[in-house]
DNA sequence: ACAGTTACCTTACAACGTAAGAATTTGTCT
DNA sequence: AGACAAATTCTTACGTTGTAAGGTAACTGT
């Protein structure tokens, strides 16, 4: 029994617009529906379910099928984390370059990313801690377009190369950290546990520690909206800083 | 032929102080000697070299006389976690409560976790990706005794409660942006290859993305010190407008 | 209709995490 | 000293993983 028969896994593909698919054609796999399918499956069943058989599997397919056009496992997790970067070629509050001052334009982009690990709060640890393939390539900006258009925008904005640079540095790290714990606090990595839930939040000896016991509560709120939204202002202020003392 | 009977893997395990090993004795293994022991190779060969067979070659023990004191390896990658963010209970520049003020207090502990992270820059990312176990031990400070004294400090200096908070959720952002940058600019994440420095840094097509060309010698140089040193600073001043806006 | 190319499948292997139980070492009591 | 009990480590085994090698089926252009 080959994978093509059931039919009701080929279906999930649902993303054949109905052009033209005379009943009998077999739509052949392409690299961006497997790493389109890589993105829902990871974020879905976490990164450490994704192996190539189960991925073959939601695409109708084996897993030695992936191997025409993905080099190997590790390949298709780059492949994953430029296809969630790229998303946001799509996102029309994104803009190439400032159009209202460079503040505008950095909140924009800010929020760009901040939309994306959002949308893939599983998936999005992957951006942070693959490594990166050239050191300006900094995490969360993995792509050479948004680094280029980061730098042009600064430039044209009468920043000065290394002030430029400086806050591309200062950028990434503060989007990173933020990211990166905000989405952790919301869906955690998961890692081995297919979402889990045993037993209840049942908190270890916190006898010890009456601090944050008392605390607790208040450290698990989460306020992450606004947080982002105050660090944003205070890294812009420090980059106004530098475009002055250069 | 047991593992044992290759004396040269037993002796890699050099740590026993030469107290009483008296030439026959076999020393049990134990619970800090397996992470340790993790650790260590985790420093040395990546992460995902770390399989559960050949830590116990290290330790000259077969893989499944480690389930006897650990029980799987995703708990023993927590042990790491754990181990490796311990290890600042040693460092005397940390302190537990302030002595010279709040800055100062908040100065060490950020150079305490800046560095371990250098320490063990493979290993660090670890401490960043890994699920907390609660929302309030955020990475990179994920010990409650750090966080406990990190809530103490800062309430017996005259913050508020939630200035408190706010303030440690300042902090572990910035710690980790900054620090999973430094740590990833320095030795990658040692995926699949063993240290991959094969052909050489050759820039991929940077004929479309001139400014990145321009800038990549800058972009490519390594400030991080300087910049830990400001962005801290920075940071600080953001936390002292906490406490007074409380 | 037929040959060539492309896309997919089958089979196979080494390495992994780990369950179950056997074998060995160590400690203790007489 | 020897003998039993407890603690520790090893052996074997199973299912799953990534992927190399080569076979088969489906589509293409003639």
């Amino acid at each position: 029994m080959s994978p093509r028969d059931d039919s009701s896994i080929v279906d999930a593909d649902a993303a054949v617009v109905d052009g033209k698919p005379p009943p009998s054609a077999r739509i052949p796999l392409d690299r961006e529906r497997i790493l389109a399918a890589a993105v829902r499956f990871i974020d879905e069943n976490g990164l450490l379910d994704l192996t190539m058989r189960k991925l073959g599997a939601v695409l109708g397919v084996e897993a030695m099928s992936l191997y025409r056009y993905v080099p190997g496992r590790e390949e298709l997790l780059d492949g994953v984390v430029d296809t969630i970067v790229s998303e946001m070629y799509h996102d029309e509050d994104v803009i190439n370059e400032p159009r209202d001052g460079w503040q505008d334009f950095l909140q924009r982009l800010a929020h760009g990313v901040r939309r994306i690990a959002l949308a893939h709060p599983i998936a999005f640890p992957l951006i942070a801690s693959r490594p990166p393939e050239a050191p300006w390539l900094r995490p969360p900006l993995r792509n050479l377009h948004w680094v280029e258009s980061f730098l042009g925008g600064m430039r044209s904005e009468g920043f000065s190369d290394s002030a430029t640079v400086a806050a591309y540095r200062a950028f990434t790290s503060f989007l990173l950290g933020h990211l990166l714990l905000e989405v952790s606090s919301l869906g955690a990595d998961v890692g081995p546990l297919d979402t889990l839930d045993d037993g209840g939040d049942e908190s270890p000896d916190l006898a010890s520690y009456p601090l944050v016991r008392r605390l607790r509560g208040a450290l698990a709120e989460d306020h992450s909206a606004a947080e982002f939204e105050e660090s944003l202002e205070s890294l812009i202020d420090r980059i106004a800083q530098l475009k002055k003392a250069s």
